[in-house]
DNA sequence: AAATATTTTTAGGCTCGTCTAAATTTATTT
DNA sequence: AAATAAATTTAGACGAGCCTAAAAATATTT
């Protein structure tokens, strides 16, 4: 059985190494969970005795087959824990994050599977972003950056991808929201800013928040 | 903050403790916690460090009023948490105590007031054991051992005062649930044994079992 | 009340996960 | 390519929570 810490740092590996599942650095690691280099080092040294990460001194980390499923696993508690929250327990979007980020580590896969059917097998969470189901297997439509979007197409908000409070509460003051129906109208060169319609209402958004509201369709 | 250790040492002396608060000796946590009593003599000098606990050397150990509400609170979020498990999500009377054991420690104000409303404010939990509510008081009307009770008042079944599987599959087997109806018939005086009716049906119930049924009006 | 048994505490050690400071390797400048 | 900078690892230490073995205090027998 895998500790906390274990679980931290496998999920922390998961989402730096990104779909190209790229080599790790042990400073990106440490960045991402507010540690020291030198902790990363220590444990990446444990995670490879436990063949949960393949790792070569000086030439970053990837995850193992072994280690890949376990952080995927933890990626689905989190994001359905996220879902229930959001859904059942009628919390904020900006305030499931810290919570989900315990319950994630809760070990009972009875659990799991029956929150998944009682939540209706899901398929994205509050941000957007998709929920493997029990073979570690992501839904294959995905959302894409509202930056990314073409002229004209219109789209629905299903999520972001950032947790950043301050960024939440800046996306209620423009009046979007999960689900919020957007299509862009213009897109400025000078600094990659975006007229946009909210609902039908014209807004201008800058490419910085353009760039982690997740849009679908 | 209080670790999951401090908070399971905690619950293991309030549980211990008894309404008569009486001072729990070092052995006895031991034995709650399945430690060994050097480790529980190290805990109680911490939390005696913290002012959770009373302590004199060789005299046991009682909570302090933070302490004691520490404790509560711990026991209200496991029996909000079997609440939810067996009414929500479905789990089996045996199933829920080892996955609310976990959920215990989740920290969130605000998740346990939401799970408690979602669940409409429930006084008992599965096990029939009374849930203290947000300010560490316990319902009024508590439940008593059916072996405590006289002949011919009629009860329901509101919960058993043990955990081990084994014994709840029997009383499966003897068809009891919570909620049955239940009366007692006739009392054994040889063997401490009863005759009962069960939803009307007539049974003959151990002494070591009728002490382990809670019962309730 | 002395001897024995039981309970509890102390002493010292272990693993986990973290840290700082120093050493080493790799990357970037000049 | 040598010098400098940045990233990474090593060495040694620490607190939390646990352990075993031995010492000390309390309880029970005889």
């Amino acid at each position: 059985m895998n500790t906390f810490a274990e679980e931290n740092y496998l999920k922390a590996i998961f989402k730096l190494s990104g779909k190209e599942k790229v080599a790790v650095s042990t400073n990106s690691i440490a960045d991402e969970l507010e540690t020291k280099a030198s902790s990363v080092t220590d444990m990446i040294k444990k995670l490879t005795e436990k063949k949960l990460v393949n790792y070569q001194k000086y030439q970053g980390t990837t995850l193992t087959k072994k280690g890949h499923e376990i952080a995927v696993h933890v990626v689905r508690k989190h994001r359905l824990w996220e879902v229930f929250l959001l859904k059942k327990l009628k919390f904020q979007w900006d305030e499931v994050h810290d919570v989900a980020e315990q319950l994630e580590h809760i070990k009972s896969p009875k659990l799991v599977e029956h929150l998944d059917t009682y939540l209706g097998f899901p398929q994205y969470d509050p941000h957007g972003d998709p929920i493997p189901n029990k073979n570690g297997e992501f839904p294959k439509s995905f959302s894409a950056p509202l930056i990314d979007f073409a002229i004209g197409i219109k789209g629905k908000v299903v999520g972001v991808s950032q947790d950043n409070p301050a960024f939440l509460q800046y996306l209620d003051k423009l009046d979007i929201q999960l689900g919020s129906k957007i299509q862009v109208i213009e897109k400025i060169e000078f600094d990659q800013s975006l007229e946009v319609k909210i609902n039908g209402k014209a807004t201008h958004i800058s490419s910085e928040v353009a760039k982690n509201i997740l849009i679908k369709q």
